[in-house]
RNA sequence: UGGGAUGUAGUGUAAUGGUAACACAGCAGAUUCUGGUUCUGCCUUUAGGGGUUCGAAUCCCUUCAUCCCAGCCA
C-alpha cells in the first residue's frame, strides 16, 4: 500500500459502531482483543439487500478488527422455517464473497442449554408458568400509555412451575395452553418488559430438531443467550430492537458472565421503487406476481444475481450508503451507478439489435463475407479482440433509423451519413415500405475507404451505430426489466402496495438478432449489447438454442432525455 | 408529561467546539468509433426558537417533525 492509499485510509471517517469498537478495544473491554460479531437471520425466505447490509456490515466489521463473523441460523419458530431457506442463505451469502469458515451455528444448537437455563430460571424464582391465554395475557399487559397488572400465575409456587414446565416440554399440554414467562416488572413503561413469555408450546416439524422438541424457545429470549454462548462481542441488529435492549440486557446477565455481549442497533436499508419485507416478496411469489423469488425484478440477492448484478456492485453500493441510525431511503439511482461502474470497467462488450430494421447495402457484393475485429472492451484491452461477419444485408436498430429526423438526431437518415461500428460509412439512400406504408426496410450505400471504420480524410461522421449480419446473425430473446414499482414507496397512496406494480416492469423481445459469438457466452458472464445496456445470459434458461438474456440495466441515455424536452 | 430513538443539499453519508464536505441525482460544457465511458464546471444544506462561548451542526433549554413498541413472530 502506498503512503497516499495508507493517507487515505487514515483519513476516512469512521461510522458509529467502528467508533464503539474501538473505544471498546482500546479500554481493554473486548476478551483476548477479539471482536465476533454474527449474522442471524431467520430461515423464513429468501435474502434480500436489506441484509447484504447486515452481512457485509457484520463480515466487514469482523475482518477489519481481525475477528470473526459466525454465521447463526435462528431458527426458533418452526412454523416458520424451511431447509430450503436454510440452504439458500448459506449459498447468497458464500456468493457475496463472505465466508464463516467453521462458525455456522443455529439457535436450535443450543435448545438443551436454552431449556436448563430455564429450568434455573424457575428454580430462582424468575420465571413462571402462565396459564392465562393469548388473549387474557393481551389484556394483562396493559397498554402504552397504562401500567400492566399481574397475572395470578405469577405467584405460583416453584415447585409447580417446575413440574408444569417439564410437562409443557414432554407435550402433556396442549398448543396455547401454557408458556413461560420471565418475571420482569409489569409496570415497565416498556411493554417488552412486562414479562415477556420465553417458551411457547407448538407441536410443529422443526426443520432441524424434528419433533425433538414441542416447546420453542423466544427470540428475546434466545438471541441473547446464544450470543453469550458463541462469546459475540457486538451484537449489531436494526433499529426497531432499540426497546427489546434492556431484555438483551436481562437474558445476557443470567449467568454472570464476565464479558456479556451488548446489543447495537443500525437502521435497515430502504430503497425507493422496491419492498424490502420478508412478508411482501413472499406474498408476491405465492401469488405469481414475480416469478419466483428469484425472478430477476427482485431484491433477493438470488434475483439480483440472476438480473446480472455481479456482488463486487452490491458490496461498493452498501459500503456508499453507509451505517446510521437515521431512518433512510436510498435511492434506487445510486444502486443502478454502482453496477454500471463495475460492469463498465469488466462487461465483454457485443453487439445486439433488440429491435431490427434491414439495412441493404446496395453497392456491397452480394455473396461476400467479411470479417471485423472488435474489441471487446475499450476499457481494458488485455480482455482482447473477437471477428465479427459483416454483409451486404445487416440489421440495425429500428431506433438508428428516422424518415423524418427531429432536432438533435444525428443517427440514419435519408441522405446522412453514419458510421457502422468498426466497419463502414453508410448514407442511407432510399426507405421500403409495405403497402401499408410501414418501413420494411432501408437502402445504403457504403463507402470502401471507411474500411474498419475510419477514412483518409478524417471527415467528420458524428453517428455510430451497432449492427448485425442478416446471413450470420442468430436469433435470440431479450427480457428487459424495470422497476417492480412505478412509485418511490409503494402503497403510499392507496394504502396498498400492490397497488403501484409497474405493468411494464417485464417487456420479453423474442425477435432480437444478436452476433454469433453470443453462442459461444458462458453462464455468469457479463455482457454490455452496445449502446442497449448491460445484459446476462439467463441463469436457468439460456443455452446455445436457445438465447436467452436478461437486462440488468440500461446504459445511461443523455439522448433519451434530451428527446423528451 | 407512556417509553425508546432520530432530525445536515432532492437522496445518502462526513465534519465529534475552530473555513459545512463527499458521493449519487439534476443542470451545463469538453472529449469520444457506444448520445456509453472519461474530464470540467454549476446547483442546492445544519428542523424552529432561545441560551452558553471569542467561536456551535456539535454543548444546554425549549418547541416541532418523523420512526419504533402493547405476538404465545423475528
Amino acid at each position: 500500500m502506498s503512503i497516499d492509499d495508507e493517507e487515505k485510509k487514515e483519513a476516512k471517517s469512521l461510522n458509529f459502531l467502528e467508533r464503539i469498537i474501538e473505544d471498546d478495544l482500546a479500554n481493554n473491554r473486548v476478551p483476548n482483543n477479539t471482536i465476533v460479531t454474527r449474522f442471524p437471520p431467520e430461515p423464513n425466505g429468501y435474502l434480500h439487500i436489506g441484509h447484504a447490509k447486515s452481512i457485509i456490515l457484520n463480515f466487514s466489521l469482523a475482518a477489519k478488527y481481525h475477528g470473526r463473523c459466525h454465521l447463526r441460523l435462528d431458527d426458533t419458530n418452526p412454523e416458520k422455517e424451511d431447509i430450503e431457506y436454510i440452504n439458500a442463505i448459506q449459498n447468497d451469502i458464500k456468493w457475496l464473497g463472505f465466508d464463516w469458515q467453521n462458525h455456522l451455528y443455529h439457535a436450535s444448537d443450543y435448545y438443551d442449554q436454552l431449556y436448563s437455563i430455564a429450568v434455573s430460571l424457575i428454580k430462582e424464582g424468575k420465571a413462571y408458568v402462565d396459564s392465562l391465554s393469548a388473549e387474557q395475557v393481551k389484556e394483562y399487559r396493559g397498554t402504552l400509555t397504562t401500567a400492566g397488572k399481574d397475572s395470578p400465575d405469577r405467584s405460583r409456587p416453584i415447585e409447580e412451575n417446575l413440574k408444569l414446565f417439564e410437562e409443557m416440554k414432554e407435550g402433556k399440554h396442549p398448543e396455547g395452553s401454557y408458556v413461560l414467562r420471565a418475571k420482569l416488572d409489569m409496570s415497565s413503561p416498556n411493554v417488552n418488559m412486562r414479562d415477556p413469555a420465553i417458551y411457547r408450546i407448538k407441536f410443529a416439524q422443526h426443520p432441524r430438531t424434528a419433533d425433538k422438541w414441542c416447546i420453542y424457545p423466544m427470540y428475546d429470549y434466545t438471541h441473547p443467550i446464544s450470543d453469550a454462548i458463541e462469546g459475540i462481542t457486538h451484537s449489531i441488529c436494526t433499529l426497531e430492537f432499540e426497546d427489546h435492549r434492556p431484555v438483551y440486557d436481562w437474558a445476557t446477565s443470567i449467568d454472570n458472565i464476565e464479558h456479556a455481549p451488548h446489543q447495537y442497533e443500525f437502521a435497515r436499508l430502504n430503497i425507493n421503487y422496491t419492498v424490502m419485507s420478508k412478508r411482501r416478496l413472499l406474498h408476491l411469489v405465492k401469488n405469481n406476481l414475480v416469478d419466483g423469488w428469484d425472478d430477476p425484478r427482485m431484491p433477493t440477492i438470488i434475483g439480483l444475481k440472476r438480473r446480472g448484478y455481479s456482488p463486487e456492485a452490491i458490496r461498493e453500493f452498501v459500503s456508499r450508503i453507509g451505517v446510521a441510525k437515521v431512518e433512510s431511503v436510498v435511492d434506487f439511482s445510486l444502486l443502478e451507478f454502482c453496477v454500471r461502474e463495475d460492469l463498465n470497467k469488466r462487461a465483454k462488450r457485443v453487439m445486439a439489435v433488440l429491435d431490427p430494421l434491414k439495412v441493404i447495402i446496395t453497392n456491397y457484393p452480394k455473396d461476400k463475407t467479411e470479417y471485423f475485429e472488435v474489441e471487446n472492451n475499450p476499457e481494458d484491452e488485455s480482455m482482447g479482440k473477437r471477428e465479427v461477419p459483416f454483409t451486404r444485408e445487416i440489421y440495425i436498430e429500428r431506433e438508428d433509423f428516422m424518415e423524418n429526423p427531429v432536432k438533435g438526431y444525428f443517427r440514419l437518415f435519408v441522405g446522412n451519413e453514419v458510421r457502422l461500428k468498426s466497419a463502414y460509412y453508410v448514407t442511407c439512400t432510399d426507405i421500403v415500405k409495405d403497402d401499408e406504408g410501414n418501413i420494411v426496410e432501408i437502402l445504403c450505400t457504403y463507402d470502401p475507404e471507411s474500411k474498419y471504420g475510419t477514412t483518409e480524410d478524417r471527415r467528420k461522421v458524428k453517428g455510430t451505430s451497432h449492427w448485425v449480419s442478416a446471413t450470420h446473425g442468430l436469433k435470440a430473446t431479450v427480457r428487459l426489466y424495470d422497476k417492480l414499482f412505478i412509485t418511490e414507496n409503494p402503497g403510499e397512496k392507496t394504502g396498498n402496495y400492490l397497488d403501484d406494480i409497474n405493468p411494464e416492469s417485464l417487456i420479453i423481445n423474442s425477435n432480437c438478432i444478436v452476433e454469433p459469438s453470443l453462442q459461444d457466452v458462458q453462464s455468469g458472464e457479463y455482457l454490455q449489447f452496445i449502446r442497449n445496456g448491460y445484459f446476462v445470459p439467463d441463469s436457468v434458461e439460456f443455452n446455445r438454442d436457445n438465447l436467452i438474456f436478461n437486462r440488468t440495466v440500461t446504459l445511461r441515455d443523455s439522448w433519451a432525455k434530451q428527446k423528451n424536452k
